[in-house]
DNA sequence: ATTAGCACTCACAACAAAAGAGTGCTAAAA
DNA sequence: TTTTAGCACTCTTTTGTTGTGAGTGCTAAT
């Protein structure tokens, strides 16, 4: 063959790729017969076995015992995934369904994230994730104080990324509002724009200085303040469509099943996963290419979402290595699509109510 | 026999206290030597049988099929929790675990409310749930606007159970920091305290007069609020520890599974279930008690956490029927023990920092 | 009222046999 | 040289058979 020095013959891709459709589709090994009949090849079935024979040679296939059909090698999927799959197009209804569902929460990046992990989930079918990364090192780009009770206010902190946190604190002594006042000013000069390893003793005492009688105020709220940029490092991840796994007999293995939802619950593995990643478009991995080991027999695809050139979060799914790439990718593409907009809209057309962030 | 008007002989008594244990140990049915020979009854399997056999027809005991030993049914085990079940003391060690980690944790209620549903699910071996339930009826207490952008301000709405709101509001053209205190401050005369359904169109004229040349703004605002009050309303419900709920026989059935996870997660059912509780003490649900119909085979054990005489939270447990009650309950005792201390220490001995409200 | 004894039932495990699916290989055909 | 038909072979899955054991219910004796 002419062709055979770079890469694979026309036909084994052909015999791969329906290989590996029939796989996603049905879960079990594929013979050369079945092949033949949704195929139209132009040979016959022991062309294929022999063909078949050299793409497990090449590492594309496998055989689980000697009298079964092919099943697709993770190298096979991954093939499949970069050269042979096609463009899914989503019908008008899932489409309609994304942007109705998606518009109804809108609301804060939250919100929206975890709508889009239910909506991903439920439109492929795999159970849906969403992320918000863990980041290097967050700052506060703004504090607020509000005032409640004499001993009870809330600090609430903004972030760079548009994140809102609260904390109530209670005080052993009264507070007035202007000292409360005073304390938010100070805040707002001395503690925004830094990260959390940079503040300081000195820093600390400087504050306390400028505070006058109310300077035992300035500790109480400064570790409240590091309690909670540590919080905002840690990123967060919510999951969506567990029940789905179910349905993949790959997870009627018990054991294996416990493990991968101890995973999910964990969080932290995927996590990570997904915080180390800089690439920002879909990425695709499959078993054993992700680090953690429980995923094996699993893929995990995942798109961060982008806002002014930052990644504020991600969606994806999780489901077995044989998942619908086709379908995940679209789905994927066009909710991230949708979410991107909104963001976008909020800010150029100022169309009117929320926005993402917190 | 001279008791047997009302209620069962002792000897019953203790019969189906020793097969409610067995049973929750082991989880199958069991018989009559089994009990023979862990119990120190003096009778011999005869008797056992016999007396099986009257519990049966009673109704406390079930038989899965004719050689089968027992199995208590759920009226068995409403009888054995209501009368039967001994208290579980917890080990010092558990105590101390529940100690440091719930402190660590210490902070806005949803935190710790989700730490306690973490803790119950590691120290029973059950799935944790923990809960904010519905609220009829919403107020806000105090409203703050923070200023970031000329068209860019966070909306922060505190409520009346200290749970703190945010949105982020981009407006169309440029608001002052001064218009925008006093749109807050108008906010704070119109529209604390009152539930969401009394604002009213009226109402949102009069303010908006009042506004003046702001009052466009009023509008957005508004409209803010309620969608606010309307995600309040819904509660919240967050489930950790599913993976163990594998390890139970019960749950082998992959169909069962699934469709207890697809409860738990669509968390209405449930959410409803203990938002409707009046109860503030331990409630528990045994199989189809519930009228969730698919937790026919499970049971449901939780516990509201009362602050200032309203419930703002509850944790429970949700696991196969023949759970360890005893187990379950003095776990949640103790969690929610804790946390009614912390919510009281926070409030009293006015500690330092941060309190229970979201 | 209790107990020993025994026949009976029924799930479950072990094993054997049969069925099926799919391959690899060989030898003929293109 | 590539393709194909044919067939023997392998290995899983299904089905059936048979034992085994746990546990009961009943009867007759204590």
């Amino acid at each position: 063959m002419s062709s055979e020095n770079r890469g694979l013959t026309e036909r084994k891709k052909q015999i791969l790729k329906a290989i590996v459709d029939a796989h996603i589709e049905g879960g079990g090994p594929v013979g050369s017969k079945y092949i033949l009949q949704n195929q139209q090849l132009k040979c016959s079935s022991a062309t294929i076995r022999n063909e078949m024979a050299e793409l497990e040679e090449m590492g594309y296939l496998e055989q689980p015992h000697a009298s079964a059909g092919r099943v697709p090698s993770e190298l096979g999927l991954r093939f499949y995934v970069d050269t042979l799959l096609e463009h899914y197009a989503m019908t008008t209804h899932e489409i309609a369904q994304i942007n109705n569902l998606l518009r109804a929460k809108m609301g804060e990046l939250d919100q929206i994230l975890k709508a889009a992990s239910n909506l991903a989930s439920n439109l492929t079918n795999y159970t849906g994730i969403a992320i918000k990364p863990k980041v290097s090192s967050v700052s506060i780009a703004k504090y607020e104080a509000i005032y409640l009770e004499p001993t009870h206010y809330i600090l609430v902190a903004v972030t760079s990324s548009g994140t809102v946190k609260t904390k109530h604190i209670r005080t052993e002594s009264e507070i007035t509002e202007e000292s409360l006042a005073k304390l938010a000013s100070l805040l707002n000069t001395y503690m925004t724009r830094i990260p959390a390893e940079q503040i300081t003793l000195p820093l600390l005492m400087d504050m306390e200085a400028r505070m006058g009688e109310g300077a035992w105020q300035v500790g109480v709220a400064v570790k409240t303040i590091y309690a909670l940029l540590r919080e905002l490092d840690e990123g967060e991840m919510s999951v969506s469509g567990i029940n789905r796994l179910l349905q993949y007999p790959e997870y009627s293995d018990v054991g294996h099943l416990q493990e991968l939802l101890g995973t999910l619950e964990k969080k932290e593995d995927i996590l990570n996963l997904v915080s180390q990643t800089q690439n920002d478009d879909i990425n695709i991995m499959i078993g054993s290419e992700s680090q953690v080991k429980v995923m094996n027999n699993s893929a995990l695809v995942f798109k961060p979402i982008v806002k002014d050139g930052r990644t504020v979060g991600a969606i994806g799914v999780i489901g077995p290595r044989r998942m619908d790439y086709a379908k995940v990718l679209a789905t994927l593409e066009g909710l991230s699509g949708n979410i991107s907009n909104m963001l976008q809209e909020n800010k150029e057309l100022n169309g009117g109510t929320s926005d993402g962030g917190n």
